[in-house]
DNA sequence: TGTTAGCACTCACTTTCGCTGAGTGCTAAC
DNA sequence: GTTAGCACTCAGCGAAAGTGAGTGCTAACA
């Protein structure tokens, strides 16, 4: 059954009135702060048809209505208009975010922490990775006698480097030759090409080097793969400024599981986004995680030159300022890849 | 005025107990449950003493006593035994540390979740660095047409790296060119080496290349001047399980600062720990920052190699088991030292 | 038939008030 | 010097009463 336009509007500033004041609403509220030309006995009466029908609730006899998670979904995808920005607010935005960045590891945070600024909510941020990446650089340099660098250039352009033990008598042009060596034998190949097989051709070419060529592929594998996808969490306090976490016991059972980077993946992990849209606002139960199911989550997808991509996103009560949020992310996500595109492939 | 043996006694269990309990304790409590051989009237006359003393406060008349910030520095001088963990449980601890780390930032933030886990209070670990470093290895490598990667190692065994943008005709043997150059003119100096003077003389030498020169010197004195003393945050939110923070406000108050890496930072910058003690106590208003004036700190120092150093530490209430905190922190400071020799310099 | 005014009713929240019990300080006796 | 006894204090708890925002229903009005 479809609502009536009146309905709609009654609705929407029920949902309005509750995202900023946390206190159920009443149908006086509603008649004397917004201009429907409706009485409040009028308003109760299309209140009490939307209690029936499913869009609030009622937390008592004697308390206002508030929304429930039909409400706040039919809300997001119907009734809600985008929060606009200002063009300063804009440029301060994009400003707070440029800085002088040489680290991946600040970038991100950076991101995290403007996002919770912005938000008013916790905030997270997903490091860039990539589902199959392939090699595109490896080198190994002999950094003083007994220790070796290796240093792993992915395709997408994800640099790491691992310090490694090596025999005493291994010199710098034994280290050339093999690096050249393994350089030449595994550039441009992904995780799945390197086979056992393969790997036992390479390890026999250069049989008297065997262990530690070994220990070079493992460690290529492991950027290749690069199963650690970490996330930040910035501004985790700001959840106590709402209302609906002043118990100390909902508090505390939020912030322990946010304080976890398994429980973020493993949330993240369970709530991809449709491809067709950018961002998924996922309202209480929907996100899918018991633990929060009193909690929103709202997460965007950002990506860079096509390649590299992740997650950023919030989570917040319910009761949350969603049309802010969304245009908050947006503005954000737009200019992350943009910084990262500059970082990662010098797009200057 | 020296403390008898008796006033002593009796100042360690009200401690004690308060620790346990965090309820003002009264003198019939310390009558029955230690075995002081006094009758609670005499505890009574006795705590009538420390108090007057300055050892002791009272909350309202009627109720028992708690120790002051004085008391409490008395106790972690000279009361206090320490806490000995079982075999099993360093056992336990230190294999619980043990395991595969690829990279600093994971041994970093893992060891920040075991001292809070250990210890039940939030953790804070700082990112190694060292006092003046110097360049031990630069490379240069050509990633693709147009970017080239620069590699830096410090004599303490710290790597980073950068990509940059370079002009489209430089080619794989310029790069090696200048890489040695470079790496010739740079290996063994410090930035306070770098004058002007001398960098005119490099910049000159290879005139035509002057503007990647000059950006390649740039990062190398970024590397060596490591000016970010990074802090990681662990297990924040076990403050809650303190009833001193059941109240909302002062949670938040809390949270919002431990969420600031700036706040940490400042703060362990004013609490530099005493050459000749490798753990340190602030009780109270002893860590010198107003926020902070009714939780305690304890730090201690690490170190890897006899160069590179840092701080880990907790954070967690004036009544705090000092005790079982400085045992952890012994344990565990001792390991994370193992673990980065081992991962920095390949000690193995 | 839709809208509104009026009224009785509900119920969370706040305030008040007295009670309880743990704890103290003082005094007098041991 | 130690202890028993007693009067006094005061936070915390719970019951009771009061307050007010909000509802649902009914009847009258346009």
């Amino acid at each position: 059954m479809e609502l009536s336009e009146r309905k709609r509007l009654i609705l929407q500033a029920i949902i309005e009135d509750y995202i900023q004041t946390a206190e159920p609403v009443g149908s006086r509220n509603i008649a004397k702060n917004h201009d429907l030309g409706l009485s409040a006995a009028t308003i109760r009466n299309e209140m009490a048809d939307l209690e029936e029908m499913g869009y609030l609730d009622k937390p008592h006899t004697s308390a206002g209505r508030i929304p429930s998670e039909m409400g706040y979904r039919f809300y997001v995808d119907s009734l809600m208009q985008r929060y606009s920005f200002t063009m300063e607010e804009i440029a301060n935005l994009q400003h707070s975010m440029d800085r002088k960045f040489m680290r991946l590891e600040s970038v991100i945070s950076e991101i995290s922490d403007t996002i919770s600024k912005v938000t008013n909510y916790p905030a997270i941020v997903e490091m860039p990775s990539c589902q199959k990446s392939r090699l595109r650089n490896l080198k190994m340099m002999l950094i003083e006698r007994g220790i070796v660098l290796i240093v792993v250039v992915t395709e997408e352009g994800v640099v790491r480097n691992k310090r490694m033990g090596v025999a005493e008598e291994i010199d710098y042009e034994i280290i050339d030759t093999i690096s050249d060596f393994l350089s030449g034998q595994l550039t441009g190949l992904c995780a799945d090409d390197l086979t056992a097989s393969r790997l036992m051709l390479i390890y026999e070419a250069m049989a008297q080097y065997g262990a530690l060529l070994k220990s070079v592929v493992e460690f290529v594998l492991d950027c290749l793969e690069d199963s650690q996808n970490r996330v930040y969490i910035g501004g985790a306090s700001n959840i106590l400024n709402n209302p609906e976490f002043e118990n100390i016991d909902r508090a505390r059972k939020f912030l322990s599981f946010i304080d976890s980077h398994e429980n973020i993946t493993k949330m993240l992990g369970t709530n991809e986004i449709d491809e067709n849209e950018h961002i998924s606002i996922k309202i209480g139960s929907e996100n899918g995680v018991e633990e929060m199911n009193d909690t929103s989550l709202v997460i965007a997808n950002y990506s860079v030159g096509g390649k590299l991509h992740g997650k950023i996103g919030i989570i917040g009560p319910k009761r949350m300022n969603y049309a802010r949020v969304v245009s908050s992310l947006e503005v954000i996500n737009q200019r992350l890849g943009e910084i990262l595109g500059k970082m990662l492939y010098g797009e200057d």
